[in-house]
DNA sequence: GATGAATGAGAGTTCATTCAT
DNA sequence: AATGAATGAACTCTCATTCAT
């Protein structure tokens, strides 16, 4: 899945398409949204077109490979969430932004399937790339705020927020997490975040 | 992928078998272990019998589904990683087994493929969901014993360990978390653990 | 390719279209023969419409099927030979017109890949046949005029003539014949075409 | 068609198979002979299957690609062409076994349909070269002997009989030749490399 | 029991052709 | 008349599973 960098992005996302093509666009990509949540990214391209209401070529036409459609799907969502995080950081409070937003991804991912199974598949391609540096410039901003706020410790890095955030989002949506063990898991997690640094050990190798 | 209860283990499976039997057994589950590390759940059966070096045949044999394989391969997984939390209620310092568990965990993850890919999956089968008990029962116990040591706080339950387990293995293997992200994910991790409960809302269903 | 009658050229080739419309049908026409001619027969149509500037559908607005594209080509091409053929039975040298056509077709099959993939399926179209009988009486009036010099021998007729001819195109197309294998193979021929008739079998049947 | 040298032929043409696998393989070959012999190479795979009884699958697991069908039949035949000319040499009149080679080839081209579509394409793969330098290798002792016969003029090569040779069962196959047009064409062949060498001009670039 | 060839449903992809704009 | 998006049949190839040897 997710395979290269070949097979471009052939047209302009939303440019010069007449209307009918761009309405289509949309189509699919929320159908594919839908399909690849509930059946998750083996689900098949053709089911993408029936629920889209075009033909399989349609398809086609627009993501000239499977793989090309995923990687639009992804780059719409990081897109989405990004725009998220910038309202969160002109708007929201600035202790609770960060923990806002986590606990808001981990949920879709909940409802969704393959919302983090993409998340997690990121540093493929160009366009996508940019995308998820876009977050996670979004997301240290968060973070920096909630530090200055005096919300999250000082020593904690954007990169394991990332971290944490696609691996809790995963896993709450494979795990089926209800709503009660998500606010659990995520209480381990903001406390974590929150805590004066605890001299942990990192990883011992042995065990 | 691990779909439904049908398929059902058709054979004891370390019982009344020939000897050659038993051993081809051994060997292909050896295989698949390797094989679906790799290259993931969706890779090709007929590699796993390569690797075996049986014939295709033979893997069906004793694994009369793919699906049957894969859930074998995770009660062997499953049975391992009881084990091992046993030996660390038998001997480890209670302060500290639980961490060493988590942290070894995400470890084996971050160089197999589909050790999380499987654990996530949990739930589909009924000898599955048994070994899942245990080693839900072996890490409360690992829980339990580092709580009265004072280095996990009282209110955390087994319910959400074994869910930040299980995600923060499967994104340590996505997102191919080098060693030093692990170890800062797993400092938030054990931090939110011990740290005394800090009053976070819960998933707030706006943001 | 070039399949039955249908599709029946649909308008008049030079008649009375619009000054852009002629211009579009023969910048099609002059693509296509590029296009066949790198690619075979077999190549999109849609490359043809992008090498000659215009949309897909121009194309088919001109020529409602693929196949009559492939057969305006071939019309156009043997009226270009047999306009050839015309100003050598005119101007050309009696003895050598023949062997001089002959050797031109063969030497332009070797650079153009469709040139006599296209002459050989002749018969399929009423046009093309026309198309086909002016060539065929124009390459019988260098023959009748060959052997009145002396420089083929009586018997020969335009119909060997013509499968020689069509044959040695597409061998020399296909086959990538070098000059020198050109020259060699031609000699052959042409020594067969003036040498006094050698008592041959045909072809035995058995072999 | 036959594209690259990749999809190498995976097990030994008539080697350590199972009974049931060497008779598949054969009867799919001659199916494969068959179909793309009335059809062409662009005649469809499964189209082979089902004329040799035998779902698509199994066509695939003998031959790779489709591909490798084709390079497999072009094999085939092209033992069977220089068995036939082995014969020829060791039996046949040294001064009409040459011609008797070229007629039978031609009659088999206008009877089958890809024979020599499949021979012009050589030169791709290394087993397909190998099997055609035996070919040749073949009709030059052909050749040699004719020479000495006296049937064939001196300084004529192998080459060029090869090439006349494809290039002329291409055109009856193509062409449609019927039996007397046949025995004309080669009448003129078999003078030309009978006849003593005629002063003709090469390839003039003009005309 | 082991072997490995056969099966056949399905997947991704291409392309001639149609038709709304 | 031109445009170019939509169509959908057809094609090659894969792979879990069955079954004769």
């Amino acid at each position: 899945m997710l395979s290269k960098g070949e097979g471009q992005v052939a047209m302009t996302p939303s440019g010069g398409l007449r209307a009918d093509a761009r309405r289509n666009r949309a189509r699919i990509l929320a159908a594919a949204g839908e399909v690849f949540a509930e059946r998750g990214a083996s689900a098949a391209t053709e089911e993408v077109a029936r629920r889209a209401g075009v033909a399989i070529g349609t398809v086609f036409r627009h993501f000239p490979t499977k793989d090309d459609l995923l990687r639009a799907l992804m780059k719409d969502l990081l897109e989405r969430l990004t725009e998220q995080v910038g309202r969160l950081a002109a708007d929201g409070d600035p202790a609770t932004a960060l923990f806002d937003f986590f606990a808001s991804l981990v949920e879709q991912a909940a409802a969704r399937k393959s919302v983090v199974e993409l998340l997690a598949t990121a540093g493929t391609d160009v366009q996508v790339t940019a995308a998820v540096q876009s977050l996670r410039d979004g997301i240290a901003r968060l973070l920096t705020r909630a530090q200055q706020a005096g919300a999250v410790r000082a020593d904690v890095q954007a990169g394991e927020v990332m971290a944490l955030l696609t691996s809790t989002g995963q896993g709450a949506l494979q795990g089926g997490w209800d709503i009660e063990l998500q606010a659990r898991a995520l209480a381990v997690i903001f406390a974590g975040l929150r805590a004066p640094a605890a001299a942990v050990r990192p990883a011992s190798p042995r065990a």
